[in-house]
DNA sequence: TTGTACGCGTTATCAC
DNA sequence: GTGATAACGCGTACAA
C-alpha cells in the first residue's frame, strides 16, 4: 500500500545469496542456471513480490521495443480499425505501440516524433500524410506507412488501382452504360488516387466514357449532403432512363448518398447502382447493405508491424544491410455484392 | 546516416567545456544559466544534433509520464473516440500513453497491465471490464475506469440514469403512451445499467407500465436484426395503433430496429417514436436521423485524465495523502432530437 | 553560477 | 555455472 521501495535484482541478490549478474541470467538464459537455482530465485521473486523494470533494461541493452504510431484521427473507422489491428500484433511480435493523434499540424506533428524518438522508439508507422515522405526518410530509424504519400519511405496500402477497376467491372457486369465516379480531388501520388485511375482504365478499355465527379467532400456529414445532393439532380436529368453505375470513394459517402435517393424515391430507383469502399460498417447497416471494395485492414496492418519489425531486427545485427530502396507492398482488395448492385432484375 | 553512436550530455559538455550537469541544468533549470551560456549550449545542441534520452531521464528521476490503457475494442465508435480524446489529452498534460487492446482474457490483460507496470506506468485508465475492479484496486499506481464496473476504482462516467430518465421524458412528451426499453441483460454494477433504471423510474412516476426487452444484442448486426425483427412483430400485434415509444440502448441497434422498419413499411410509421443512446456518427447518418441521447465522450476523457494526474501528482509530494475512498465523477448527458421523435404532427 | 560524485536498475564483459 | 565490475545517459545533493 505504501510508498515502499520497489524491489530491485540487489534485493534478490542478497536474499537468494546470489549475485545481480545471476539474477540478470535467470531472466535472460534461464538455462545457464542450475534447475535447482532456478527454483530457489523463482520463489524469492514471488516472496518478495518482485515486479520488472523494463526501463532499466532499456538503457542497458538499448532494446525498447517501443513503436511509434501517428494516425490522422479515429473518427473514420477505418483508422481506428488500423490501429486495433496494428495494437492486437503485440501477441505476435511484442512490440508495444506509442500512439499520438496527428492533428494536420506540420510542426506539432514534427513534435510528436521528437517525443517519440526521445523514447527511444525503434520504427514508426505513419498514416498522417501531413509531413512529405522526403522528410520522414530522413529519420534515423525505420518508417512504414500506411495508404499515405510513400514516394520515399516504405508502405503497405491496399491495391486501390485493382478496386476502382473492380468497382467499374462489377458496374458494367450489370450493364450500367453510364459509369460514374464520385470522390475528393486529390494528389496523383496518394495511393487512393490509384481508385480514379483504375476505374477509368476499365472504362476506357470497355470504350465507355468515365462521368467523373471531385468535390471536396468529407468535411462532415451535413457538408457532403448538398453536394452529393446536387450531382443527383445532375444525373436524374442528364442521364433519365439510362442506367447509372456509381462508384463512390468511401462506404460513408456512399451511404449518404443511398440515404439522398431513399429521401427522393423511397427506395432505390431501379436505374442506380451503387458500389462504396472500405467495407465499413455502414456498408452493411445502411437502410440497403450497399456493396462495397473492401480493404483487407487485418493484412494492411499485420504486413506493416511485419515489415517494420524485419527492418528494425536488420539494424540489430552486426553488419546491417538496410534497405537502399524503400519497400512498397500492396493487399489487393475484396468485393461484396450487396443490395445495391445485385437486385432482382 | 550509418550506425553513429549518439551524441550524449557528455559530448556536448566536452564541446562546450561546461560539465555534464549544467548541461542538465540547461534543459530543467534553464534560468541557472546566463543568457550567454545558454547560448553556448544551444549551439552545440544544434551543431551536434543533439537528440534527447527520456529513458535515461526515466531511470534517473523515476518518473515515466506513461498512462497505461486497456481499451476492450475500437470496433466500437464510442471506445475509439475515447481513445482519440485520450490520446489528444497529450497537448494539455503532456502523458503519453501505451495502449492495449484487451481480448476479453482475463489473463492476458493481466499480463498487459503486468507488461505496463514494467515500463513504469505512472497510472492508468481501463474501460475493459474483464477485470473486477476489486483486483484492479490492489494495484500500485492510481487507475481511472470509464463506463466500466467501479465499485472499488475511481471512475468516470456519464450519467446514464439521467440518460434513461430523459430518453423515457421526451418520448413521454410526445404522448407516446406505451413506453418501451430495448436493451441487453447486464449487471446492476455496470453504469449503462442506469439507463434501464431512469428509464423505469420515469415511467413508474408518470404511472406508466415500462416494457423491457432485455436480449443478448452486440454480437453482430446481422444476429441482432432477427431478435428486432421479432420485437417489430410482437410490438405491431400486441400494440397497434398505439403510440410507442421506444428507447433503444445504442445508436447502432436503433439504426438497425429503423432499417427494419423501412424495410417493412417503407418509411418510419407514424405511431413508432425511437431515442437512441451515445450520438454516434450513425445516429445523423442513417436514412432518418436519429434522436439520441448523447455521451459527452471529451469531457469523459478529460476528465479521466485529469483525475489521474491528480492523483499521480498527489504521489509525488513528500507526504502523500492517497484517496481514502474512490472518486466517482458523471457527465451529464445531452439530448439530441431528431427526424425519429420530431415529426411533423 | 558551475562542478564533483554518486545513484537509478539493468545488461555486458570478462574473469574465475 | 557464477561473480565482480563497468557501462547505459541523465538527475541531484552537496560542495565550491
Amino acid at each position: 500500500m505504501g510508498n515502499k521501495k520497489k524491489v530491485t535484482f540487489d534485493d534478490i541478490a542478497k536474499y537468494t545469496h546470489f549475485s545481480k549478474t545471476t539474477i540478470s541470467r535467470y531472466f535472460n538464459h534461464p538455462d545457464s542456471l542450475t534447475l535447482e537455482n532456478q527454483q530457489i530465485i523463482s520463489d524469492a521473486l514471488e516472496k518478495l513480490n518482485y515486479q520488472e523494470n523494463k526501463v532499466a533494461r532499456i538503457l542497458a541493452n538499448g532494446k525498447t521495443e517501443f513503436i511509434g504510431v501517428i494516425i490522422p484521427d479515429l473518427y473514420h473507422h477505418f483508422f481506428s480499425e488500423v490501429l486495433n489491428r496494428i495494437l492486437s500484433t503485440y501477441e505476435t511480435f511484442g512490440y508495444k505501440f506509442l500512439v499520438f493523434i496527428g492533428n494536420e499540424h506540420e510542426d506539432t506533428e514534427r513534435q510528436y516524433i521528437q517525443e517519440l524518438l526521445s523514447y527511444q522508439i525503434e520504427g514508426m508507422i505513419i498514416m498522417s500524410h501531413t509531413i512529405p515522405s522526403l522528410e520522414l526518410s530522413a529519420l534515423p530509424i525505420p518508417i512504414v506507412a500506411i495508404e499515405r504519400e510513400d514516394q520515399h519511405i516504405s508502405s503497405i496500402n491496399t491495391d486501390n488501382y485493382m478496386g476502382g477497376y473492380q468497382a467499374a467491372a462489377l458496374l458494367a457486369g450489370h450493364d450500367c452504360d453510364v459509369l460514374i465516379h464520385i470522390n475528393s480531388p486529390m494528389d496523383v501520388h496518394i495511393p487512393a488516387y490509384g481508385r480514379i485511375q483504375g476505374f477509368t482504365d476499365f472504362c476506357k478499355e470497355q470504350s465507355l466514357e468515365p462521368l467523373l465527379y471531385l468535390r471536396d467532400f468529407g468535411r462532415a456529414y451535413d457538408s457532403d449532403l448538398p453536394l452529393l445532393s446536387e450531382i443527383i439532380e445532375e444525373l436524374d436529368l442528364t442521364y433519365a432512363g439510362r442506367r447509372k453505375g456509381i462508384f463512390i470513394s468511401n462506404d460513408t459517402l456512399a451511404n449518404t448518398f443511398l440515404n439522398l435517393l431513399f429521401r427522393k424515391y423511397g427506395c432505390l430507383p431501379k436505374d442506380y447502382y451503387l458500389v462504396g469502399f472500405d467495407n465499413s460498417p455502414i456498408s452493411r447497416e445502411s437502410v440497403l447493405s450497399i456493396s462495397t471494395i473492401g480493404q483487407q485492414i487485418d493484412q494492411l496492418a499485420y504486413e506493416a508491424v511485419q515489415l517494420l519489425v524485419e527492418q528494425m531486427n536488420e539494424r540489430k545485427k552486426r553488419r546491417p544491410a538496410p534497405l537502399k530502396e524503400p519497400v512498397h507492398k500492396v493487399i489487393p482488395p475484396v468485393m461484396f455484392r450487396r443490395e445495391t448492385t445485385e437486385k432482382s432484375e
